[in-house]
DNA sequence: CGAAAACGTAAGCTGAGCTGATGCTTGACG
DNA sequence: CGTCAAGCATCAGCTCAGCTTACGTTTTCG
């Protein structure tokens, strides 16, 4: 029989990349983790793992015994949720991960309707982006994670981990109110590709925000001038609105003051979704995350009808 | 992350009945599995056992957290067949178990396939009854299994295990050769209803074909008289022959030189079929045998073609 | 070409988990 | 209704799996 706990170090190698990440993910030595991985290959008796340069690479059969794993780990999550349900009431402490703009918008009022329901429930919010999400429930840093993706940028699905879409929402090219639009104007069909001469204002490298704005210019056909550096579609709103550049931001993101500029919406759509370990979905905790958080992107989209369906020709909120 | 091999004494605990009976199993004294299922509890925060009387039971959480159990057990047993399949040639040892007649009949050529075949596999072939099957493959004393149920006696689908089907025979009243059909004769929907007052020859209580035996008669509307006890069909046959009394027997378990007696196909079918624990099917040296035994199978009931589907008019090998 | 990063091996220590002993409760049986 | 065996839980004690620390080797990068 297997030992699930060198199983676990396998998928971790599997996505860390390297045994001193997973020896640190999983507050171990590297030795240790080494000393695991070796007795799993001893006992397995098959190559599992073999030298690349100065780390260590899964051979096709160890990468099969991975796909493996996370079906054992998804079914034993669920065993756990079953104990979960077992347990009176809902308790225990549910981790919550979200982008900043979340933190800002969906998640307040999920945070006000769920501690009121499940009063024992020890709710922890952390900020993080979407791209450290899958590496964050995976080593169980986190239960519950908001995130998102784009169409250009899809998130790749990952057999450890499970959603449920909440939002889809258009994401707006931000310009200046003052200008016209900036570039060659006749380029109605898409404001990115008319933003090839504007400094842009971009979030900092390795954020999802970054690797979408990049994506988008690169399929318009240039690299962006990048002036600035703003993660917060607040301050990125401001620094238009000051005519420092233009910016993409979604259509939770938009401020209800809404500085001066002039959004024109793009094909581009932003899906949020909230993700949690494939398997947590009948965990009560969750199941109770998700729903209130389906609940505040329901009225969220309520309270902004116009918006959903996008109606290209009338942008909401835009001033002059 | 809950301990695989305590969730496995507990899936053991739901089908053995008491600590006792695991710790045999498992080859552990009493002391360590109680202990073992004392941490399991504590660390799932539930209850999962409840004394009944001087043995334990299963709270319906133990029961949903074993269901759960099931499907962490097949997904291991998937990871190590691909370990298997990892591995350069078909090698290993394959316990094999076979209800008596299938030893004689079905399984030479399989096994001579076989060890043709992969000659590094070792092949260990025990004998044993069908009732039998699901505990020892569970238990890993056996990995390959032939068994069969009947349409009466049907085998309750174990979520722990796996099987193919290899062979769908007519079962037969044997009576003795010299007489006509015992009883009232024009009962000829029935030849079982028809040996009301036979003397029966059934096997040794606590076997299949003993249990089958009996539902036979009872669905006949009677308790048969039991004579004679032979778990052997070539015995039953001579018993038959010698006009002991009558029994059932399979196709299957017709012997070549077949005594004088009269065989009465009846509406009740035998259903053979391998089985194996659940995530075996795709293991290499698992897949090989099931397909010796189904080409075996195969080459079986090509031999015998009037037999496949019975003609009730004119029983095959039927001598007077 | 030094230095850091990454992995593997050897030696030593600690705790999880086993055995064995003991006591309690339950059910069967005369 | 007393006796006995079956079955489970607890305690004490011991052993080894598995961790850390230390060190050597290889690779990559500045």
């Amino acid at each position: 029989m297997l030992d699930v706990r060198r199983l676990r170090l396998l998928r971790d190698l599997a996505h860390l990349g390297t045994i001193a990440a997973v020896a640190e993910a999983h507050t171990y030595t590297a030795s240790a983790v080494s000393q695991q991985l070796a007795a799993l290959q001893r006992e397995a008796g098959v190559r599992l793992l073999e030298r690349a340069g100065r780390r260590v690479a899964l051979t096709p059969t160890g990468a099969a015994l991975v796909r493996h794993t996370e079906v054992v780990l998804a079914a034993l999550e669920a065993a756990e949720a079953t104990l979960a349900a077992g347990r009176d009431g809902l308790s225990g402490g549910v981790r919550i991960g979200a982008f900043p703009s979340a933190v800002r918008t969906l998640l307040p009022a999920a945070l006000v309707a769920l501690s009121r329901e499940h009063p024992a429930l020890d709710l922890t919010v952390t900020e993080l982006d979407p791209v450290a999400v899958p590496a964050a429930l995976r080593q169980r840093r986190l239960d519950v994670a908001l995130t998102h993706d784009y169409d250009i940028v899809p998130a790749e699905p990952d057999p450890a981990l499970d959603s449920t879409p909440l939002l889809n929402e258009t994401v707006f090219l931000a310009v200046p109110a003052a200008h016209d639009p900036p570039g060659r104007q006749d380029e109605r069909t898409d404001p990115v590709a008319g933003a090839r001469d504007a400094d842009w204002i971009v979030g900092t490298p390795g954020t999802l925000c970054h690797a979408v704005a990049m994506h988008a210019c690169q399929a318009a056909g240039y690299q962006p001038v990048v002036r600035h550096r703003a993660d917060d579609f607040t301050a990125l709103l401001a620094l238009v609105a000051a005519g420092q550049g233009v910016g993409l931001v979604p259509e939770l993101a938009l401020s209800h003051p809404l500085p001066p500029v002039t959004l024109l919406p793009l094909a581009l759509r932003r899906r949020t979704s909230v993700a949690y370990r494939r398997g947590a979905a009948d965990h009560p905790a969750v199941a109770a995350c998700v729903a209130a958080l389906r609940t505040a992107a329901a009225s969220i989209t309520a309270d902004r009808p116009p918006t959903d369906p996008p109606t290209a020709t009338d942008p909401p909120n835009a001033s002059g």
